[in-house]
DNA sequence: GGCGGAAACGAACGTTCGTGCTATTATTCG
DNA sequence: CGAATAATAGCACGAACGTTCGTTTCCGCC
């Protein structure tokens, strides 16, 4: 059908203004201006403001989950995957995949006093994220590349803070170091729980964590490159306005 | 003057709307009626609602450093004092000095796409906020409490989006474990850098910070009894609905 | 106690909001 | 190609928005 397509470019649209001026702010007499069309012929797709806005939110975490979970799953499960997600994430904010930042972290500042349907589809959506980041947690806690006693959401919820700063902290204050500063804290807070493996064990014992486990530091690549590593997607360089 | 103190109930009552229903969301006719005034009665201390805006941050930055910066004075500078600060936070939004979480965390995410004074006017507080927050880390390691090699903003970047991070666990998610979560990240991070004072040193060598000096982790106060050290003041009592 | 100015009010402005209808195009399909 | 169906436009609605203006009420002071 046609009323598909034209539905997928309104919330195309809808997500890019949501993220700049919010759920709440977003409109449909602008956001019909924007496309061209007119307001009753935008509204018959959704039938409600609010219908609009969920079906924003699913727009907005399905581009997410493209644009920054998706790419890191390449990554070995592990260390490197969870590296990875935090990567992409960060890398994620950088481009502008929402012109906006990132759409979940002011939606969620926007909605968390207030009920109703909308509030609990970011919610929602925020849980998924954080039992992604959860996981990847624990699958390097348990392939041996994290100490065992890590608390999975513990770190999750550790990570996703970091992530809220330096979108905070590159949104509000245009502060250029942003991300190098959130690069530093997830570096050294995953250093100090990585265990490295012994040389001295056969590759046999590729299981569970190992109490004998060496833990050190080590030179690490450095987050800075990441820029380098995600080529500008279609969508980022649209958004940018 | 009469207008005086009727001014500061309208913007009492504002912060509080605000802080809810966002910056924004803060409507003229919502707050009057609020109030039992006439809108025009209460749109005539203003001039604009974008008045009324800088006005409302303004008085939430008074409360703010009120509760939470004020208290924490108290402490003796250096660790103490930087504690008291986390603390401080920690227990505000606890106690909910704004009725819908940090006031500026929110207004910081809700303008970070727009240009403009209201912008502006909430930069200038994080800033200012973020600024507090280095100079009690500078403070605690020129005092000798921290490891000379802190860097201030990086810490004070990290303490930050911890803040942030508990906020949102607690208003969106209502996760229980929030403040605890935050706690222990707060203090497993500050123990990481924590100088404790060699015994074996004088007491005329209070200065700067020692090279010798042996850094451990040693026991401390939960941060979980800091709910109890902070009275409720009558204003977060009444703001509780 | 009355006067003057500050403070609050009530009504209305023009816009824009979300939301219904009805008509008119486009598109799909037999 | 024409009929059936989907998609969009046009128009109107009541409510709420920020704002203006003229009037009325209240307070403080000589």
């Amino acid at each position: 059908m046609k009323g598909e397509r034209t539905r997928a470019g309104i919330l195309d649209r809808a997500v890019d203004l949501a993220s700049l001026e919010g759920l709440e702010g977003l409109t449909i007499g602008r956001l019909a201006d924007d496309l061209s069309l007119s307001k009753s012929g935008l509204f018959a797709h959704f039938g409600s403001k609010e219908e609009l806005q969920l079906a924003t939110i699913e727009s907005a975490q399905n581009r997410f989950v493209e644009e920054v979970v998706r790419p890191a799953l390449a990554s070995p499960r592990g260390y490197p995957r969870l590296m990875a997600i935090c990567r992409s994430w960060l890398a994620y904010v950088q481009r502008e995949v929402f012109p906006g930042g990132c759409f979940f972290a002011a939606a969620s500042f926007e909605f968390d006093g207030r009920p109703g349907a909308v509030r609990d589809a970011i919610a929602l959506a925020m849980d998924a994220w954080l039992e992604t980041l959860e996981k990847a947690v624990r699958l390097a806690r348990d392939e041996g590349h994290l100490d065992p006693k890590v608390d999975p959401p513990q770190l999750a919820f550790e990570l996703n803070a970091l992530f809220f700063g330096a979108n905070f902290a590159w949104n509000l204050r245009h502060d250029r170091k942003a991300f190098e500063r959130a690069e530093r804290a997830i570096v050294s807070r995953l250093d100090a729980v990585r265990v490295i493996p012994s040389v001295s064990e056969g590759p046999g014992g590729a299981g569970g964590a190992r109490k004998d486990a060496t833990r050190t530091a080590r030179p690490h690549r450095s987050l800075a490159h990441a820029r380098d590593d995600v080529k500008s997607s279609p969508r980022a360089r649209r958004a940018r306005r």
